[in-house]
DNA sequence: ACAGTATGGATAGCGACACTCTCCACTATC
DNA sequence: GATAGTGGAGAGTGTCGCTATCCATACTGT
């Protein structure tokens, strides 16, 4: 298919599909002639995943091109994998300074050791749950820290289910996606279902009231 | 205080701080004279709580703004503060149409049915899951629909720890703030420990090899 | 008292980002 | 052979979160 059949199968400007090309996230046709290239179902995937990741998951082009970087070349370590979409994701880190921050990190590094998760300490998600601690401690709201066994409990079930869904995975390929759909979506379906729990504890203890909407 | 001493304490550019002034995130400081005015220890809070805002949960000035109006004006309705919290953090929905959504929507419903849950199958939150499925659909990945029960169950634990939380609060003032810091930071907290615990599992799960950091 | 600096207020500018538009030589199609 | 569409490149657009510049006035140190 041609570029316009492209972008009316997808929903997205011819405009924006060249833009796409030009950065990268989005594979060239097929040249046909010199100035003509032909676009297949890979293609139309391809542009699906992208506006996922950037609509759903909120990631930047740049972003994108990196994720889709690491699904093209699918390596057969998945923690290799798994950790660079994560990086492409939330490349936050910019390590703070202070009595807060550094106290922050020993209650991390505590609660990895009375989980028992083999995740280092010093990895860029433990840098990110001090860095939320210290600001926190910070706000006057130290009472958060108390929230972490919980929190990690659940979190820990979200990545059981996280990991048996890519082990379900056919292909290495399929699992190198599977990674990056699941990682994206999977944070807003928690985040949704975070809220639609929030909503609903809150009837159950409150009452209903002006509940759902408030604007 | 003034303004160049509540520069340097908070961090944040004078330039910025009167930014946030004209945006009205920043209350102005008490006139002293028709160009002088003091600053207080609450505005460095509020100056903390708008950097965290937006450095941590990531929100548009304008999305800080309709959050600390919120807070500033504390209804007893507490599920209404929650609401409008919410909807300053996540103003996506934009709702998309085909069967792939139709099927999404029933789904949660289902699924709100199931778990017993009080909350509206038209909310927001709902109307969000509905779109994360329908795009994991429209991907090709089906199968995140099943990873649903889980995930469920444990936004349920961290929706009851983040309500038992704010229950905590002494005060109508310090629930609102509570709701706001714990629906953002709470956010940022979740992500970071599913993180986590993803590279957990997965070092588990594969073995350790390159692990923490890929780049 | 008076130079030097800081202040509040208003306006304009900047850099990043994700497009979007315009132009071009050329090709496909009717 | 007229018309519409193509790939490619560059410039332009709108938004966002600041940042810089001005200005008349006010405070500060000597």
């Amino acid at each position: 298919m041609r570029i316009a059949e492209l972008s009316k199968r997808s929903g997205v400007a011819v405009a924006t599909i060249k833009y796409y090309l030009r950065e990268g996230v989005l594979p060239p046709g097929e040249r046909t002639s010199p100035n003509q290239a032909d676009y297949s179902e890979k293609h139309q995937h391809r542009l699906r995943l992208v506006r996922a990741l950037v609509e759903v998951g909120g990631l930047s082009i740049a972003g994108v091109r990196d994720v889709l970087g690491t699904v093209d070349a699918p390596q057969p370590d998945l923690t290799w994998t798994l950790s660079t979409v994560q990086l492409a994701m939330f490349p936050i880190p910019e390590a703070t300074e202070g009595p807060t921050r550094s106290s922050a990190e020993d209650t991390v590094t505590r609660l990895l050791d009375d989980l028992g998760w083999s995740c280092p300490s010093d990895h860029p998600a433990a840098q990110a749950l001090a860095a939320v601690l210290a600001t926190a401690d910070d706000l006057g709201h130290p009472g958060m820290a108390d929230l972490l066994p919980r929190y990690a409990r659940a979190a820990g079930e979200v990545a059981k289910a996280d990991l048996d869904y890519i082990d379900r995975s056919p292909s290495l390929d399929d699992a190198a996606e599977g990674v990056a759909v699941g990682t994206v979506l999977g944070d807003s379906m928690l985040a949704a279902l975070r809220r639609m729990a929030q909503v609903s504890e809150s009837i159950n203890r409150y009452g209903e009231k002006a509940g759902a909407k408030p604007g």
